[in-house]
DNA sequence: GTTAGCACTCAATCAGGTCGAGTGCTAATC
DNA sequence: GATTAGCACTCGACCTGATTGAGTGCTAAC
């Protein structure tokens, strides 16, 4: 047990040291810096073994050994050791959750800079309601020109969302206002994902002077389907470009490519599970140009329903003990700034 | 005037090459590719007085010449030739003008994603609404929770504009509504530069019970300021990697740095204006990391009051007249979207 | 089981040499 | 006077071979 135990700080210290340095990592170093009793041949000895066992690879014969996905695993899941963040670290992070921030989108476009500024890494944040979750609370609709008008839905989180309807008819102003009226107290509470359906119910049995605008609605309201995304931001892209294992243009090209676009962001995102936090190291991201990549997650549900998202991208060899510090640190402040919102009615 | 006319054709030939092939351009290739009647010798002593005259560099002493900005500049003033599109490129910009897509923000990332892949270099397009031309149209009031609701204000030009009120006294849903309605009518055209001052007088003339709300109102309402900027998107960074004047880490860093800075990027295409198209060159864009950047921008006023900036990022030897092609295409697909949504009332 | 010692490997670095694209200048030509 | 052929010169790019040093693997001794 005391061997096991030695291989397993042996490897530890050969994975911190890598993703320190992103050098490869040799006996003499591991024998001077982390374990000064080992003379560097014996270090030597453990080093194979841990290479036939998977955990190192070899770039080549006299180079030093580096750490392989499998390692990298074996790392996040036993090794972790939280790295406390400095005063200033959470200090800005709390700073950034403002109460007085009223918009989803610019409360995930600054969680997604601050988080790319402090990590140093690439990060997303998503917010998103699942759509079971998202009901009625009112409607209106607004006259924009003779035959078109303007569809307004709130829904009990708050959100609004907004759809211009072409009619077939002409309308008054004063006749939109009503049936915005009749509908809303009648589809209060409605799920979204019914409103479509409930809308062609209603169109029936509506005199036919307003048949034509109930009919509209009931064709652009949202249709049941996915979870809505209210926002997503992506920030510190950039960043990636420090890292040397990005400094072939042509690898940071794809990997750039990929991080501007929605869908697949989205994608790394909704991998999330039921957990608190997620890692996925390299090909687990499940995406060729991410597989020197790394995604850290981590989702929170917000008091509303919504649930809101955050990944933080990097190199495998990232600092894994650091990004989850930061994200529960922001899972904290995120906390504090809702209670501190709903606690001031 | 013939030898003027002779240097010209010369620089032409070299700007062009230089275009094409990002490579020092030698007196042997002019010869050879663009003046056959006359020696290197001639071409290399007319190289030498354009260099003197300002508008060649040479990279060193045995490699050829590269243009200068004033080369640029002259260029895109007085030599440009239209660069006509494929059938296939003005197709794909048509196709990218669905006159079903309703929200601005889908439409401005739209353009962005088309505009980059067509010219492989990275587009932003913003729609702004002036303020001056923004009209209160309709106001609503949604209630949330007890003391708090959403204030809902749509303008004439369709636009939604949402924010939170923090009620001091709780007000019932059935108040909000008439609150609404009175309002609404009230203040039908006000500019919304002055909407927040309209309220305050307002507040003054309310019934005790509502004059909270009122206030609320006033102090919530967009302040007089600088135009709206009701969308921005920027595609296709990463497709500046690939030239080899950014295969320097670093530099490609400082630049894409820049391209995720939102403020920067509506602060490069704000710069445009009276004219149609603009172009700036190098150190033009005002900004350090892009002085060896050009950024040519076009300007279209959308029938509702809106102006849609389009905005082409590249390299100082960017395709100009490609890409001032690419642009007046946008404008007359843009146009065509426009008749076309406003003939099928 | 641990370690000292040694042969071996291989990328990185540097110096020297060659190549070739390009210039600038001069003298001859049109 | 403009044009051009010719030539010396420059300088980066590229290739080559030698050297260095970090690192390994193996063996024999402790």
């Amino acid at each position: 047990m005391d061997l096991i135990d030695r291989k397993y700080r042996i490897l530890q210290a050969i994975i911190d040291d890598y993703i320190l340095t992103a050098l490869p990592v040799g006996s003499r170093t591991i024998s001077r810096k982390y374990e000064q009793k080992l003379s560097s041949a014996t270090i030597r000895n453990e080093m194979s073994d841990l290479e036939e066992l998977g955990y190192l690879d070899s770039p080549h014969t006299s180079a030093g050994r580096v750490p392989s996905n499998k390692a990298y695993r074996l790392y996040v899941d036993r090794m972790l050791r939280p790295a406390p963040l400095s005063v200033e670290e959470t200090a800005f992070i709390r700073s950034c959750f403002d109460s007085r921030v009223q918009q989803v989108e610019e409360m995930t476009t600054r969680m997604a800079k601050a988080l790319s500024s402090v990590t140093h890494y690439t990060a997303a944040v998503m917010t998103r309601t699942p759509r079971a979750e998202q009901r009625l609370s009112h409607l209106q609709l607004v006259p924009v020109s003779e035959r078109r008008c303007l569809l307004i839905l709130v829904t009990t989180s708050g959100a609004v969302r907004q759809h211009i309807l072409d009619l077939d008819a002409p309308i008054a102003p004063d006749e939109l206002y009503t049936v915005s009226r009749v509908l809303s107290q009648k589809l209060a509470g409605c799920p979204l994902s019914q409103l479509s359906e409930e809308l062609s119910t209603l169109a029936s049995g509506t005199p036919d002077a307003f048949r034509g605008v109930v009919s509209a609605m009931a064709q652009e309201a949202p249709p049941a389907g996915q979870d809505d995304i209210s926002s997503l931001a992506v920030g510190g892209r950039s960043n990636l470009l420090s890292y040397p294992e990005y400094s072939d243009v042509d690898k940071a090209k794809s990997l750039l490519s990929v991080l501007e676009t929605k869908e697949k962001i989205v994608g790394l995102l909704s991998q999330h599970g039921e957990m608190e936090f997620s890692v996925r190291i390299g090909p687990e991201t499940g995406l060729e140009e991410m597989k020197d990549c790394s995604i850290v997650t981590a989702s929170y549900r917000l008091s509303d329903g919504r649930v809101n998202t955050i990944g933080l991208i990097g190199p495998t060899r990232m600092q894994y003990g650091k990004v989850l510090s930061v994200l529960s640190q922001v899972g904290q402040s995120l906390g504090e700034m809702l209670e501190e919102q709903n606690g001031q009615p």
